[in-house]
DNA sequence: CCCGTCACG
DNA sequence: ACGTACGTGACGGGA
């Protein structure tokens, strides 16, 4: 039996995959979709074919032959997207990880190249396979060489497969003359010219019949159709050159070795361990569970687990592991189930059964976190699990998923099963995998386990990476104790007042049935006003209103798009306000209702590791865009309020943002504006437009205000020119005027993305990163968001992590010094304390010193307090 | 489940 | 020429 040999044109595939999937990239930003994509090919490829050897050949950025005989040759053809080009090397080391040979050559192409393995291997009695999805390559295959093109076909690729006999049967000429028919073509993509009329079908026809373009000129007179003969007669050179341009060398001097898993004159085991790491790196799940299904370290972690139901061996074991390193996981199905704890040497599941009461295990717990003084206490989720614990900070507490968040705030979530995948390359089941809807107590345990090892082993990981970022301070000061201080925060909700809410409700429904009746009667038929593509119809269409398609999916019907057509139709301002109140009915009247406790108060949730800035999140409910801004929507804060004998205390910073970026750019003529004590947006007006402060316009005042703003959004024309309605060129002029007048800020911003350019990520006052993946991507529009995430993450994150190290402050003081006083809530730069009202002068200098002092800046950081009986009046 | 919309900083 | 402000979460509609 002859052997096999594969030949893989390496860019031409890699090229296929990379367009013919969606992009995709792993947790460390990198693309990854045309190796992945490649490889699937490759090894279906490997195991059709099963090759004795295998060889993928690459172009070489190099001049060829082709270059010197035709200098246009290649000129306009695309440049490769970053997001590919980036790829290339990748696939070449896992190429290399799995011993296949790679041949490149300067000087020649991958064509020339394969072209002379094939007709190598063809001579040494191989039986050989070209892959590739280029067609050029046609012109070499004979009854020995196979050409494999692959060819997809909504969604599906199949292969084609060309012998000698295939290609004649397609195109009614030989391989060779598969050449002599291309030069009549030409190649567009190799800015190579074709005969004007000529193209596949009568290049064809003619090289059918004569068999050459020498032949063929030979025979001028007797070329139809007429227009093709005058195009051959007049450009017979170029065709020609075009011949030798398309002809595929088949003798490159190429002394290849064989593949390094070549064994015993057959291709050995290619799934190494190298390829398993690249693949653990790559995170192609799909390929590790295919071939790498026994290597998997995940399956020896579950070997540890072992289920405890006997008080005197757990007692036992909580004796051999105080003070060691340990994992925790409390679980909770309705009750307390039990507790998994993981050590260096196994992973135990404490059921709650028998003496192995709930008391017991949270005492048992409790002592190994108090006993703790050399190594950590690890878990996943602090926050969900102090329940069980005693709610204060300790310095021996691990929490996994906030280093994690730390590490890389990009992710979509912490979960147990992400951490072990990022940081220690094993694919867990996911808690949703695992329990599914009813789960069994066994899969209980496990699910516990993964939670209590997964952190001990991970946490262990993300310790070093924290001191090798440069982030323990960050860890240790600001993201660790904040959990405790936001675990109290929900715990103590806030009051709400049932009835009032309804009230409120009841009175929206009044307005919002009128509106509705008005709206059907003006647009003369009763539709869904909810539905912007009803409602889109009926202004668009219907009432005939002026505007175009906006969005993807039809007409916009947003508010700044409707407020523009307000003088064209009296429904759009009925609309206008129907929406308003539909807003304010479905989220907030009866939105909030439903997440009233049954001690009266709301307790929503706040989250450390949601935002790519380092500020916190506030959701169900979100409490964090209760309405403020206009007067109706505003009076619902009046149903929020503190408990009997207690008041609120609100206290905002004033422009924390822009006295950041004073601080950060250390613009000298910024920081001296906030040293008058002053209206800074008053005082940008008169410096920007050259007026005296005194005589600064409202109007002048609101564009300053829009430009202070857009700064630290990351300035663009167009934002601004939008925000405050003035032509770009006028907001242009703007921006220019406001960099004259602090040409620190221009300075800063532009470090700032150069920074985040060179490194990929920007970084906070107190160190917080935040890489911006969008600066490499060829797309015009992604790179330009990279830049204003680059000009804006540092300022909107150092302004968070400010606020929270005043909340801690804030917090613990209460708390140390037994105030009955607390803090409630988090709006990015305001806080909401419910005092008791004997404490109320101490609590509001409180809450005034630890906010104005949370950081030590070039210029102060001012707070504003408003107390109230109520939400709105506190405001 | 995604989109458009809109509430907040 | 590209079509935009930065950061969130919740709702209703419509595939």
């Amino acid at each position: 039996m002859s052997r096999k040999m594969l030949l893989i044109d390496g860019n031409s595939i890699i090229n296929r995959a990379f367009y013919g999937l969606p992009d995709l990239t792993n947790s460390s930003g990198m693309h990854t979709n045309a190796v992945l994509g490649f490889l699937n090919i490759f090894f279906k490829i490997l195991d059709e074919e099963k090759p004795d050897n295998v060889y993928v050949a690459f172009d070489v950025k190099s001049p060829t032959f082709r270059h010197e005989m035709f200098k246009e040759y290649k000129g306009t053809r695309k440049p490769m997207p970053e997001e590919l080009r980036e790829q290339l090397p990748l696939l070449k080391e896992v190429l290399h990880a799995m011993g296949i040979c790679i041949v490149e050559r300067a000087g020649y192409e991958a064509d020339d190249i394969l072209g002379t393995l094939a007709r190598q291997g063809e001579e040494n009695g191989f039986e050989v396979a070209l892959l590739s999805g280029d067609r050029d390559l046609l012109q070499i295959a004979t009854d020995k060489i196979k050409i494999r093109i692959p060819k997809t076909h909504k969604g599906t690729t199949e292969i084609f497969d060309y012998y000698a006999k295939d290609v004649e049967a397609e195109y009614q000429v030989t391989p060779i003359q598969f050449i002599d028919m291309k030069a009549l073509m030409g190649d567009t993509s190799d800015n190579i010219p074709g005969l004007p009329g000529v193209g596949p079908k009568t290049a064809g026809k003619i090289i059918a019949e004569y068999k050459s373009i020498e032949n063929a000129y030979d025979n001028l007179e007797n070329i139809t159709p007429n227009k093709a003969k005058e195009a051959f007669r007049d450009n017979y050179e170029l065709v020609k050159l075009c011949k030798v341009l398309a002809t595929i060398k088949t003798d490159c001097e190429l002394e290849v070795g064989e593949s390094d898993s070549f064994e015993n004159g057959k291709l050995g085991d290619i799934f190494t361990k190298e390829l398993y790491d690249y693949f653990i790196k790559l995170e192609f799940k799909s390929l590790i569970n295919k071939y790498f299904a026994d290597a998997k370290p995940e399956n020896s972690l579950k070997d540890t687990f072992r289920r405890i139901s006997d008080w005197a061996e757990a007692d036992a074991f909580f004796g051999k592991a105080a003070n060691k390193a340990v994992g925790v996981f409390f679980l909770k199905e309705g009750e307390l189930k039990g507790v998994a704890i993981a050590t260096d040497k196994e992973t135990v599941y404490i059921e709650t059964v028998g003496f192995i009461t709930e008391e017991y295990l949270k005492g048992a717990v409790d002592e190994l976190r108090t006993a703790m003084t050399t190594d950590k206490i690890y878990c996943v989720d602090i926050k969900s699990q102090l329940p069980y614990w005693k709610p204060e900070r300790k310095i021996s507490d691990f929490d996994a998923g906030i280093a994690a968040y730390i590490i890389n705030p990009l992710e979509g979530s912490y979960e147990y099963d992400e951490l072990a995948r990022d940081y220690l390359g094993m694919t867990l089941p996911s808690k949703k995998e695992l329990l599914g809807n009813n789960a069994s107590e066994e899969a209980l345990m496990e699910y516990a386990c993964y939670q209590a090892s997964v952190a001990l082993l991970s946490g262990k990981v993300l310790r070093s990476r924290l001191a090798e970022e440069d982030a323990v301070w960050l860890y240790e000061e600001i993201e660790l104790p904040l959990l405790y201080t936001l675990y109290n925060m929900e715990a103590e909700g806030i009051r709400v007042e049932r009835e009032a809410l309804k009230e409120y409700g009841d009175k929206l429904s009044v307005r919002i049935n009128e509106l509705e009746k008005e709206i059907y009667a003006l647009a003369g038929e009763e539709f869904n006003i909810n539905s912007p593509k009803q409602l889109g119809e009926i202004l668009f269409e219907k009432l005939k209103l002026s505007g175009g398609k906006k969005t993807k999916s039809g007409y916009s019907t947003a508010a700044d798009v409707l407020e523009k057509l307000a003088g064209e139709h009296a429904i759009v301002n009925a609309v206008l306000e129907y929406r308003q109140l539909a807003k304010l009915k479905s989220t907030y009247a009866d939105g909030l209702a439903v997440f009233i406790s049954e001690d009266g108060r709301i307790h929503g949730k706040f989250n450390q590791t949601i935002t790519a800035t380092g500020r916190i999140s506030s959701t169900e409910p979100n409490l964090q865009n209760i309405p403020v801004r206009m007067e109706l929507g505003r009076r619902i804060r009046k149903v929020f309020v503190p408990r009997e004998d207690y008041v609120f205390v609100d206290a905002d910073y004033s422009q924390i943002e822009l006295r950041v970026l004073a601080h950060m750019s250390q613009d000298a003529n910024l920081i001296a504006a906030y040293k008058q004590d002053e209206d800074i947006h008053k005082i940008t007006a008169s410096q920007v437009f050259h007026i005296p402060f005194d005589e600064v316009t409202p109007e002048q005042r609101r564009s300053a205000k829009a430009v202070n703003f857009g700064i630290v959004y990351g300035i663009s024309s167009f934002g601004l020119s939008q925000d405050i309605g003035v032509s770009r060129k006028e907001a242009t002029e703007y921006i220019e005027r406001y960099f004259e007048v602090y040409p620190g800020i221009k300075k800063y911003l532009d470090f700032l993305v150069d920074s985040a350019k060179e490194n990929g990520y920007v970084k906070t006052l107190f160190g917080r990163k935040r890489p911006i993946p969008e600066l490499k991507s060829s797309n015009f529009m992604q790179r330009s968001f990279g830049e204003r995430i680059a000009m804006n993450s540092p300022i909107q994150g150092t302004a968070a992590d400010i606020i929270k190290i005043a909340m801690i402050r804030v917090d613990e003081r209460l708390r140390k010094d037994n105030y009955k006083s607390r803090l409630l809530l988090q709006v990015h730069d305001e806080l909401l304390i419910e005092a008791y009202k004997p404490e109320v002068d101490e609590v509001c200098a409180i809450l005034k010193e630890e906010m104005e002092r949370a950081a030590e800046l070039s210029v102060d950081l001012c707070v504003d307090m408003n107390i109230g009986n109520d939400w709105f009046e506190a405001k």
